[in-house]
DNA sequence: CTATCATTCAACCATATGGTTAAATCAGAA
DNA sequence: TTCTGATTTAACCATATGGTTGAATGATAG
């Protein structure tokens, strides 16, 4: 592994592992918000919002684009091809072990 | 999203998060193996892996057993698909982009 | 210009994290 | 029983994290 992957993949699970910042994402798959709209549900100050932003946009999971007076932030999409690549080594672990299990099952 | 959910993938992403822990995960691919064994590579204490070893058991990534006086460490391959389902919700949002970026190739 | 609105930045705080060393546990060998 | 080896636990430390509040910035509306 490249180091500088070894560094993405840090940061992009390191973002994911906050509930917040993974809901902040579900809610970006529906459309492009503003820093406030993204805010609106959360208990929590516009300032600790603005710093998931901030690490979301440092694990390059949101881009980030001032119009105006606002910021617009949408979902990257491509980032989560890291996670993607990272995950398919282990597939083929889980999926012989479901694929003995549904064997198994089969026999009965 | 159930909230026992949420904290499992707290978990699991917090625990991926390190690149120390992912390593062991992609050694213990290979095969099972005691803690003394996993530690030998790293430079740190066997008390520094150990700890490790507690956080990526406590994801359900791993599964520790004791025969004798060894542990005996290996992976827990169905705990990926809970991460792989989280992943597929965004797969949509790429996977689309991809495909619009391969007609625009096309194009030309 | 000046006031306002959206957002960030800075300073601060409590708790979590990742490492250390030293002591404790616990199974097996002598 | 006693010694040894494998591993965990405990106490500690420096830095990171996730939150707060208040001041700063910067674009827009009067």
């Amino acid at each position: 592994m490249v180091k500088s992957e070894t560094l993405r993949l840090n940061r992009i699970f390191q973002a994911l592992s906050d509930a917040t910042r993974r809901a902040i994402l579900r809610d970006l798959a529906k459309r492009e918000k503003t820093v406030g709209q993204i805010a609106q549900p959360y208990r929590m100050s516009l300032a600790a919002v603005s710093k998931h932003l901030k690490i979301l946009e440092a694990a390059s999971l949101i881009h980030k684009e001032k119009r105006g007076s606002f910021y617009h932030l949408r979902l990257n999409p491509t980032a989560f091809t890291s996670v993607e690549q990272w995950l398919g080594f282990y597939q083929q672990f889980w999926e012989t072990r479901l694929d003995a299990l549904k064997n198994y099952l089969e026999q009965e």
